[in-house]
DNA sequence: TTACGCACTTAGCAACCTCTGG
DNA sequence: CCAGAGGTTGCTAAGTGCGTAA
């Protein structure tokens, strides 16, 4: 069968931008359990020249033009070095721990730099989005009226109305307390009859807020009115028959003893329970919340047994399952008459979905990667911890009977609903919207507006970031080579974390000496950088890439005299960047390279990978080949599904019965036409014919599924989910859709059309990121 | 000039739900 | 009709970046 490596990113192109490293372990302790096949991949030459002649400027080809100056370069040093010896970063308190920590993170995994041109230079004209009104209704203003809220009726008799051009400056102000009221015209591309009048009915109800302004200034909404949080189940005590042990003799806990403990009881399958750091913490938590004499006697961890927790807590889940479908049904419905109530707000006459109306019940706490607070105690929110925001004039949330909130506020200028503060780190938590609702998909469309303001200058800032390679002020260098890194790589910023509060992860500013090693000479490629870290979420980043001479240099110059847990760029933190690309565009900072070239490649890698002649279930194939080269790039892994084989294997069994079916409808349709031969009669001609539609179908449906499997295998170690989520201008896959005529459907399902709505709408085939 | 608080986006995991095919 | 694969959703941690106070 066809099970070809075949990622669009070995595509080829000058500019190798796509990293390696989902090849490769998550992290250390994944790292541990997993195997790895290093697949090699084999990239195609003809696109490589193709891409080479086209954009011999970008990156990896300039050794030659940056070899001049070597020796002033290398006469600069001395200066250099101590030009701007003010402020070196302190971050040597935990160095010591770090480099006995520093040990392992290695396993090497091919490093092929995985190529992908890059689209320079195309403007697309700024659509300006502005007030257009023929049927202009007179505003409603709702906001002291909650009985308004439910409904949003836009019971308008419609009319066409389009030309709306969306301005990225917020240029415009929205007439704050006016609702006015768009009936759309074009139910575009939807002439189904059937079936129309509901869907026109459930359309027209459907708020297009990007067809109206915005707010200036700060001001996120003018009316806002919610329930409040719903607060975690209380605890309900275990049942005498949950016994827990301690060195052998059964103990009855006290109430707060027992609900923490139940906490590690469930749990125990996981191996975070295993780990010292967790256990430590769990512990020590634990015992806060022992009486006196309890505290005196449970002292060993080692000596606890929750397995009867344990097993009650897999029961239950168990009889969850079992339950009759009425019970189901009625839990379902409970759910849902909860969705109703607190799901809800009211934000400017309109009901809007909450993300996540529940509070964060107590647990222990899962810190990702090597956390050292991982097993703490995350305590209970009361509603005394609750800080409530909503408009002056809107009906206030009633707390729990026999409490109070913390605090009301009414600050328009934020978004949230409600926070608190959680006890493990003392960050705030909040109540927000869901990303369907008009303020979250604002600041969305912003988004990939300002990215594509960076697409009209990238040309100018890579030339200007070259040029500052040489510069004669250390900083600076380090600025450029650090912006090259974060727009070739798609490297996150890299915020300074606070020692020992957090896993040690890092991103580009923050790189240390130790996460790079540079080879003049590697894999037959020469200024070679070889990454090795873990970034956000302690996902493990390993990439080999070809750098230009000059960058190679300037890294060299960096780690001279420093050890490996110094900052390769001392001189540079995200601030000093984000102030330096603010002036270089308004509104630029790190992350908007990440947004824009993961954008901008799957715009790219659609041109290339899509076939017009192939049918759709290939042009999806390429569709998700041109969301993993994003993925790839920005390092989107996700562990293999733990059923990852086996379900490789059924696929593989189906294919092979197809393929024998396929084999039997050839030898029948063999037989029907030797039939048809002799006899030439009507009835046998029909029997070819129908065997031959039979050998067809049975064809296509291979097809279907070998795609799937090929689809399936190239994404065993990549997520999509999220580069589509965050990154990827959704209205670049609606043009796409649209261009070949594709399903909005096979693309993104009910929640991402929910979020998306607005470029859904908006967008037409020819919309150039 | 750095440290910190705050708001908001981005992230992977796992529980849950749904659809498929036996 | 049921099991289970696979998609979807919920959850919440971990980032970015801005503004302000020390």
């Amino acid at each position: 069968m066809v099970m070809v490596m075949f990622l669009p990113s070995q595509l080829s192109g000058s500019d190798s931008r796509l990293n390696d490293s989902h090849k490769s372990s998550k992290s250390d302790e994944k790292h541990k359990h997993k195997e790895h096949k290093h697949k090699e991949h084999k990239s195609k030459e003809r696109d490589k020249d193709r891409e080479k002649s086209k954009h011999s400027s970008s990156s990896s080809k300039n050794h030659s033009n940056s070899e001049y100056k070597e020796s002033s370069e290398k006469r600069h040093k001395e200066k250099l070095k101590h030009r701007d010896g003010s402020s070196d970063k302190h971050r040597h308190k935990n160095k010591e721990k770090r480099k006995e920590e520093k040990e392992k993170l290695h396993s090497s995994s091919s490093g092929v730099g995985d190529k992908i041109k890059k689209e320079n230079g195309f403007t697309s004209p700024p659509r300006i989005k502005q007030e257009v009104d023929d049927e202009y209704l007179p505003s409603v203003k709702v906001e002291n009226k909650p009985t308004k809220r439910a409904r949003i009726d836009d019971d308008v008799d419609f009319k066409p109305k389009k030309p709306k051009i969306e301005d990225e400056k917020r240029t415009k102000k929205r007439k704050a307390e006016e609702v006015t009221k768009s009936k759309k015209g074009k139910m575009k591309g939807q002439a189904d009859g059937a079936g129309k009048k509901k869907k026109k009915k459930e359309e027209e109800d459907k708020w297009k807020w990007w067809e109206e302004e915005r707010y200036t200034d700060g001001v996120k909404w003018k009316f806002l009115e919610h329930k409040g949080p719903v607060f975690a189940p209380p605890y309900i005590p275990l049942p005498d028959k949950v016994k827990f042990y301690y060195d052998g003799k059964h103990i009855k806990l006290s109430p707060q003893a027992e609900e923490v403990a139940t906490f590690f009881g469930k749990m125990l399958d996981h191996e975070y329970t295993t780990k010292d750091i967790f256990r430590k913490n769990f512990f020590k938590d634990w015992r806060k919340e022992m009486k006196p004499e309890e505290k005196s006697t449970i002292v060993d961890l080692n000596k606890c047994d929750f397995e009867e927790m344990n097993q009650h807590f897999k029961d239950q889940s168990e009889a969850r399952k079992q339950m009759s479908k009425e019970e189901k049904l009625k839990l379902k419905e409970e759910n849902e008459k909860l969705l109703q109530e607190y799901g809800f707000c009211i934000m400017d006459n309109h009901k809007e979905r909450i993300a996540n109306f529940r509070i964060e019940p107590p647990g222990l706490f899962r810190g990702r990667g090597n956390h050292p607070k991982m097993g703490m105690l995350k305590r209970r929110i009361r509603p005394e911890d609750i800080i409530i925001n909503c408009s002056k004039d809107s009906k206030v949330p009633v707390p729990p009977h026999g409490h109070k909130w913390k605090t009301i506020r009414h600050d328009n200028k934020v978004t949230w609903l409600v926070s608190w503060t959680e006890n493990i780190q003392g960050s705030i938590k909040y109540i927000m919207l869901n990303p369907s609702s008009r303020i979250k998909g604002e600041k969305d469309w912003q988004k990939y507006e300002t990215a594509r303001r960076l697409k009209k200058c990238v040309d100018k800032i890579r030339a200007q970031y070259r040029e500052d390679w040489k510069s004669k002020e250390m900083k600076v260098r380090q600025r450029a080579v650090a912006l090259y890194f974060i727009d070739k790589l798609a490297l996150r910023a890299g915020n300074e974390k606070e020692e020992g509060e957090t896993a040690d992860t890092v991103g580009c500013c923050s790189l240390r000496v130790e996460h790079i090693k540079l080879h003049t000479e590697l894999d037959g490629q020469e200024y070679m950088v070889e990454f090795d870290f873990l970034g956000k979420d302690s996902i493990r980043y390993y990439n080999k890439v070809p750098v230009e001479k000059r960058v190679f240099k300037n890294l060299q110059l960096f780690m001279e005299n420093k050890q490996p847990e110094d900052d390769l760029f001392d001189r540079l933190n995200t601030s000093i960047l984000n102030k330096h690309l603010q002036e270089l565009m308004d509104g630029l900072t790190a992350k908007v390279f990440r947004t824009y070239n993961a954008s901008i490649t799957l715009q790219q890698q659609l041109k290339e990978l899509t076939n017009p002649d192939e049918n759709v279930a290939a042009k999806i194939l390429s569709y998700n080949r041109a969301n993993r080269a994003v993925a790839i790039l920005c390092n989107h892994q996700r562990a293999p599904p733990k059923t990852f084989e086996k379900s490789m294997q059924n696929l593989q069994t189906k294919i092979d019965a197809k393929k024998d079916q396929i084999g039997m409808a050839r030898r029948e349709l063999k037989g029907a036409k030797a039939d048809h031969k002799v006899k030439k009669d009507e009835k046998t001609r029909k029997s070819v014919e129908s065997k031959k539609k039979a050998l067809q179908r049975v064809e296509e449906q291979l097809m279907k599924l070998e795609v799937q499997a090929t689809d399936r295998e190239e994404n065993k170690q990549i997520a999509l989910g999220t580069s589509k989520l965050n990154y990827l201008d959704p209205r670049i896959s609606i043009a796409w859709c649209k261009k070949w005529d594709i399903q909005t459907e096979k693309i993104y399902n009910k929640t991402q059309r929910e979020k998306f709505a607005w470029a859904i709408d908006m967008a037409d085939e020819d919309y150039e990121f």
